[in-house]
This record gives C-alpha cells, structure tokens and sequence, in this order.
DNA sequence: CTGTATCCTTAGGGATACTG
DNA sequence: CAGTATCCCTAAGGATACAG
C-alpha cells in the first residue's frame, strides 16, 4: 500500500468524483434510478424530495451528457421518455451501496431492511454485481443497452 | 435480495449520505485527511483546489458538529489545531475508496497509482480496514481517539 | 503563521406558468 | 401527463480584511 501523503493523485480521483457525486440532487437521481425503478421524468419529480422540476432537467440532462445515463423514447407513449443508466452509470453502485452501509451504522434515522444489509456485508461485490446486472437487463429490455 | 423499487427507506440512508458527501468541498476534505495527511488548517487551505477560508471554516465546523472529525489542540504549538477523523469519519473510507476506484475506472485524466487501485480490488474491505486503522493511530497518537 | 468575520456578487434553486 | 422556460430571491462562496 503506497504511503499516504504521497503526492497522490494530480488528476485527483476524489475531485473526479465530487463533480458526479458532490450534488445532493444527483445522489437522490442515482438511488431513484438504482433502487427505485424510477423510469420516467415524474418518477423523480414525485420522488419524496420534491426537488423542483428546473433542476430535475438540469440534472438530467448533465449526467446524460456524462454519459451516466441515457434518454430512450418509450415505445408505448411517444411523448415519454425514458431514463436509463449506462454501464458508467451502473458503476456507482457500489458507491451508493457504501453511503447506505455507512448511513445504517451511523444514523439512527436510516432503516434498511435487515436482510439488504446483511447482505451487502456478507458479500460486497457479489451484491453490487447483482444489482448491476438487474439494472443491465432493465436497461437492455429498454433499448438502451 | 430485497426486491428493487420496494418502499425501502422512510428514513432514507442515501438522503442521509448525501447531507454529508453531497459537497464537493465536503469531499476533498475528507480525502485530505484521508489520504495527504492533512491535520492543519492550512494543509486544506493550500490543498490545490483553493478553497476560501470562510467555506474551510464552515465545513470544518459543520463536520465536527456532525462527529465526524474532531478538534483538537496541537501541543507544540497551542494557537494551532489539530483536525482528526473520529471513528464515524473514518468510517466514510470505503465510500471515498468507492469512488475512488470508478473515477479510476471512468475518467481518462485520473491517475491513481496502479498498486494502489490493484490493492483496492484484490481486497476492498482488507484495504479499507488498514487505511482505518494507519488512521485511528494517527488519531491516537494526537489524543483525538 | 492560524483561523475568523465581512462584503458583495453570482448562481443555485423554489414556485409557477407554459407547451406539447 | 411529460418536459421546458421564466421569475425572483436566497444563500453559497470568492476576495479580502481582520484578529490572535
């Protein structure tokens, strides 16, 4: 393990990170679409945190350009679109796994089911991985493989 | 596993998460005293994304209020201050590796030494646990435990 | 030097009206 | 309903002066 306080990092990783990551808006955006089956534009707009319909699109339409998500047309009502995650998007699963590990220990607050937790503990990466490729499937049977 | 878009969360852990990680300043902070030892005041100040002093002030506030570093007075010199991650900050390490390792995986520019990434995946929580405990005794060693 | 407080501008974001 | 655009105000935060 290389020493901390090595000069680490001139393309920092964390500051990569904190531009996806470092917006609260964006955080409730990836859970909706991660654990929520959140689908559509009202899907997050009624999401619970009634975050205001200007910036859901702002947000929408930066992690599309980001490439975290993508944007099909719903073949059942063409005025719908339908917001997917991407592979790179897929990949902050375990990002947003590790804040709700984290949260579970240290907020009184947070209830996750028992055996989510008990699950993601038991296998980290086997966990995460199965929610990825449950939300490629979604996204593939979409379209927007 | 729990099925996907069940009404997980009442108390939701992601919300909770992103009171804390969802800031960008918040992060490179956190990453700081993780990774480049930084303990004083000016090691964040002078930590390359310039963050002015009265955002430093405030996050550095609001962190200790929320227990996740600690305070204490530098023994050598005594207007000085010592910042330290408690144990629920050093609990956010996974997180921060977390993204670490996707920022390595997804942005071009990001250069993380490859033994240290190749450490992370071969043992993610084996990893995370040393990087906690080289902290915990830095912590020690100051009397911030 | 370490750390705090003030000024002031800009942009984030809430409410809401509007379009298809 | 899905999604966009405007209004307007608050607050985040950069520059900087200040205090110990």
């Amino acid at each position: 393990m290389p020493k901390r306080g090595s000069d680490l990092w001139h393309g920092c990783p964390v500051r990569f990170g904190a531009t996806v990551l470092g917006d609260p808006w964006t955080l409730l955006i990836l859970r909706d679409l991660m654990f929520r089956d959140a689908r559509h534009y009202g899907d997050f707009a009624r999401a619970g945190e009634r975050i205001s319909t200007n910036i859901l699109a702002d947000r929408l339409q930066w992690l599309e350009g980001e490439g975290i998500l993508v944007k099909t047309r719903d073949p059942d009502w063409a005025v719908r679109v339908i917001y997917r995650l991407t592979e790179k998007g897929r990949g902050l699963v375990p990002v947003i796994l590790s804040i709700i590990d984290w949260s579970e220990a240290w907020d009184d607050k947070t209830e996750v089911p028992a055996d989510f937790i008990a699950a993601y503990r038991a296998d980290p990466a086997g966990f995460a991985a199965s929610i990825q490729e449950s939300l490629r499937q979604d996204a593939a049977r979409d379209g927007a493989a």
